[in-house]
DNA sequence: AGACTGACGGTCT
DNA sequence: GAGACCGCCAGTC
């Protein structure tokens, strides 16, 4: 079983409602301090795979990393959490102090 | 084998 | 609070 696919492991665990950062993700699979791994792995996800909810993770500041590189999927990912209840604000950041996944 | 890449995190100014 | 900078390392070519 590779990194990546720990990673997406954990990505699906997260519960619908909830986001994690990519720090947390990291931890749960085993990559603790190695966010960048986390962040490259679901860079991978967009570009077919479909089953896991890689849009409920976010940086530690609650907030979607916008890249020209995503080509959009930064704007559906906001808008796939809204749909799951999830507010954002004026600055377009996520309340994570009432959102952020516990499971740990 | 070596170089490059990447959706981050934390610390310092 | 916002920006700049550095360190992390697995996977791909």
């Amino acid at each position: 079983m590779s990194s990546y696919e720990k990673i997406y492991a954990v990505v699906r665990k997260i519960p619908y409602g909830k986001v994690a950062t990519y720090g947390q993700v990291a931890e749960l699979s085993g990559l603790a301090g190695k966010a960048r791994v986390v962040g490259y792995a679901l860079f991978r996800v967009d570009l077919g795979i479909t089953d896991v909810p890689w849009h409920r993770v976010v940086n530690y500041k609650g907030e979607i990393s916008y890249s020209p590189l995503r080509n959009g999927a930064d704007k559906t990912q906001r808008v796939l959490l809204e749909e799951e209840g999830i507010e954002f604000n004026d600055k377009g950041k996520i309340n994570l102090h009432k959102y952020l996944w516990r499971g740990i």
